[in-house]
DNA sequence: TTACTATACGGAGGGTACCTCCGTTTTGTC
DNA sequence: GACAAAACGGAGGTACCCTCCGTATAGTAA
């Protein structure tokens, strides 16, 4: 839409991006506010104050405000980017056979996510209400993962009778698992992931 | 410990009951704020304000804060009584095939869970760290637990490369899954659970 | 009944956070 | 340098959290 095509990114994913401040002290403060807020997020979780994130980046708390009018906007500024390059990541996976690649990619998701419990909690906390919050995490996420979860299915090492909408409530679910271990998140998800192997209609 | 002996009621059940009150007008107003924190928690969540609460049970907000020094503490005086019941409820499918026993008891939860995201959040929000907040409720959960996942063990339907703290993790992952429609997550718990069956060790 | 005390009540008050509104400042342009 | 559009910042109203302490009440013993 706007002039920001970096011709190898496909579309769903310059929808956010374009919608930064023009004049030279708003992408000032804009930048402040985005570093300050990753921080604080990273910190005190989702909850942490706005007014404190205004503070930390020595910007008035109206400022914030006009930037990102409610803390969804705010927390969709900061990780998009995380996000989005995480489902770009599926490319690599092309050249495994499909089980791993899309066991690979599930078991990368989980693990980022579990490094942001405060994203986890927003992100996955709305995975098809609330249409445009994280609409372009959303938007990358499927895209990502439909191709793996379809090719698997084709080869049938997944099962049929379910989708990528499960696949990734389900998944985001462990992700948020407030786990101590990273081991045994990994080891929670292996279980729930044998879950989806494909078996013989029969039973 | 105290004169709170129902006898048939296990050690684990009553370690809270016996914390009630014992003026007459204290046992009023605690009843009043459990009741409006029942209501105000159903309707907000867990981030029900504790003024409103108060103010529902028509009590001051001191009175609050004596009986429940804090969220947590009254969370769990509202709902210790139904998660032990459902514990307890276990009970009936002893008669139950292992695998359907074990199934069918996760499946109660998670549909118990999913109507109640505010205990969901909070209970399961501290697995096993926070040592004695909820403590009741996971004593009873593991209590109730841990037989059925035995017997299934036992008779080779369930794989023994895991344990009850992983299911519960990994179950009440999915029971916090915001869905709209229940079916949705009892298929997904489905598969998931499918994931717990019993393989060969080799492969 | 009355008097007494342990127990419980209630809300004022200090602190913080949310969000809006609007007078002031800065930027970019002509 | 002047001017308008864009952006700034923080005061201020509301709500919530939690503590503290003067007041009221229930139970008990005389």
């Amino acid at each position: 839409m706007s002039a920001t095509d970096t011709s190898d990114t496909p579309a769903a994913f310059t929808d956010l991006a374009a919608a930064r401040p023009k004049r030279a002290d708003a992408l000032r403060n804009y930048e402040k506010l985005i570093a300050a807020a990753r921080d604080a997020f990273a910190q005190d979780g989702t909850s942490a104050s706005l007014e404190e994130i205004a503070r930390r980046a020595q910007v008035g708390i109206g400022t914030l405000y006009r930037h990102f009018p409610n803390r969804q906007t705010l927390l969709e500024a900061v990780y998009v980017d995380e996000v989005e390059a995480l489902c770009r990541s599926a490319a690599d996976l092309s050249e495994l056979p499909p089980w791993d690649a899309f066991v690979a990619w599930l078991h990368r998701f989980v693990a980022y996510m579990a490094t942001k419990q405060a994203l986890a909690q927003e992100l996955l906390g709305c995975v098809d209400r609330d249409a445009n919050v994280f609409q372009s995490c959303r938007t990358a996420l499927y895209a990502a993962g439909e191709p793996l979860l379809q090719r698997a299915q084709q080869a049938r090492v997944v099962r049929t009778d379910t989708n990528l909408l499960e696949v990734i409530q389900m998944v985001g679910g462990i992700a948020k698992i407030p786990s101590t271990e990273p081991e045994q998140i990994d080891h929670i998800l292996g279980i729930a992931l044998d879950g989806l192997r494909y078996r013989e209609p029969s039973a």
